[in-house]
DNA sequence: CAGACAGCCTGACGTCGCGTCAGGGTCAAG
DNA sequence: CTTGACCCTGACGCGACGTCAGGCTGTCTG
């Protein structure tokens, strides 16, 4: 199977003119020339010719490119490797921008300005302090949901409906103690949350007290959350969030 | 409060020779001058700098910077929207470049090789259908789910309870067809299967029979979601998947 | 008060990654 | 045998700066 020049532009998503830059350049070289001295694209070069628009995409300059794919001590993997962890840096900088113009949309309403600092972070090197918290507090992309990710993918049915049971056990004799009016900051009641962190941590991710403490905030200011305790007792989803903050308190002054 | 161009360029994370070309194409300039020459720039030129390093980081070229943020139809937050939404394309954009560096390395270690046509889908011009059902199958970065977001914002507590409600009762009947023999893709397992499709339209976002298939398909792929249904009843998982695909079908046929 | 040094200024040329003609050959279809 | 789509090789242009060069400013130090 062989291409042209027009034919494997279209199909890459790039000009003519870049496939005869990169010839010219020496970045991507057609395998073979016709007796016209048409340009014929092989396999092997589309394989080239997707190496470098995945590093050109990442803002390589092209030099360095070919310096990266000529280099014989580098296989195939591990550019695949390469190119994914800097696909999700670039993830992790572009969500952290989504962050900020909502920071900024958020501030605007409130009428409140941010301070220059603030307002910059983002563009810095990308490895300010600031930016790397900001960035933990958008679920979906901390390192705990990735744990999360990893273990969960090993689960089988079963797993999945002992956990579940589990967790319903602890919201049950949450409800239990709700109803015999043990009290939300009693050692019985920390005790529960406790359980109820242990089992995050077993299940899902490290869920050190002052993480524990932000998810039991998130079940009275999330209303889906709050439903679902709602649903168990009325005021349950108070009751935890209070047991859950108490025992994170417990705990880091103990 | 005002700033030198060195100060500008470390806060911005620019350099100092950007912001003399910024100056010299009008794009951004110091609102002052010291008796020396010295440019002096002030907050609105902070604002300024900052709309235009994000729609650089977009990849407008600058002129255009210059007539979007000279526009005097523009306010700020109409840019600030604009460049959330910009920046939430690009971040679908990338996780689709994620997604197909992911399927390269897992073709290699499974010994297959992947067609010229899926292996350039994801640098088209972004439009590709191709690359529209990929980012389709990510959930958390789909226009359903952006819809949903905005929905069920506006939610209530007590609109929580309904809908779980709504959800349990279609749930509890899928389980009585199943327990009384109703074979999953008869006209009455259908129909509650389009209930359920229906209802899903109505609180959280447009689900086209095409996107319910798929979401069916998942019940029985993913672990989670099978175990939920498992607990509801033995074989539900499946029986639900069944029932939702051949009402897809149904309707696409019909 | 000299001088050293960091920081500022304005040209002016260089670079990278192509876009965009110009001028001309190739090839399958009608 | 022409037409039109596609291919070739220069060659120039451009956007967004990088990188000197040559010179002024401002502050601190001895």
């Amino acid at each position: 199977m062989s291409w042209t020049v027009g034919e494997l532009a279209r199909l890459a998503g790039v000009t003519v003119r870049t496939l005869h830059h990169y010839d010219r350049i020496g970045l991507v070289r057609p395998s073979e020339r016709t007796s016209a001295g048409y340009r014929s694209y092989d396999l092997r070069d589309l394989d080239r010719l997707q190496q470098v628009l995945v590093y050109r995409e990442l803002g390589f300059p092209l030099e360095e490119v070919a310096t990266l794919l000529d280099d014989p001590d580098a296989d195939p993997a591990a550019h695949l490797r390469r190119q994914h962890r800097l696909l999700r840096e670039r993830l992790e900088r572009t969500q952290a921008m989504v962050a900020a113009v909502e920071k900024e949309m958020e501030a605007r309403q409130m009428g409140i300005s941010l301070t220059p600092e603030e307002r910059f972070e983002v563009f810095g090197d990308g490895f300010s302090e600031e930016y790397q918290a900001e960035a933990e507090e958008r679920w979906c992309d901390t390192e705990a949901w990735a744990q999360s990710q990893r273990r969960t993918s090993a689960y089988t049915k079963d797993d999945w409906v002992r956990i579940k049971a589990e967790g319903e056990d602890v919201e049950r004799r949450f409800a239990a103690a709700l109803a015999d009016g043990v009290p939300a900051d009693s050692p019985a009641a920390m005790d529960l949350a406790e359980e109820h962190r242990q089992q995050i941590s077993r299940n899902f991710y490290d869920c050190p007290p002052e993480m524990h403490a932000g998810l039991g905030r998130m079940y009275v200011e999330d209303e889906r959350f709050t439903a679902h305790y709602e649903q168990i007792a009325p005021g349950l989803a108070e009751y935890v969030s209070t047991a859950v903050q108490a025992n994170a308190a417990r705990r880091s002054a103990g």
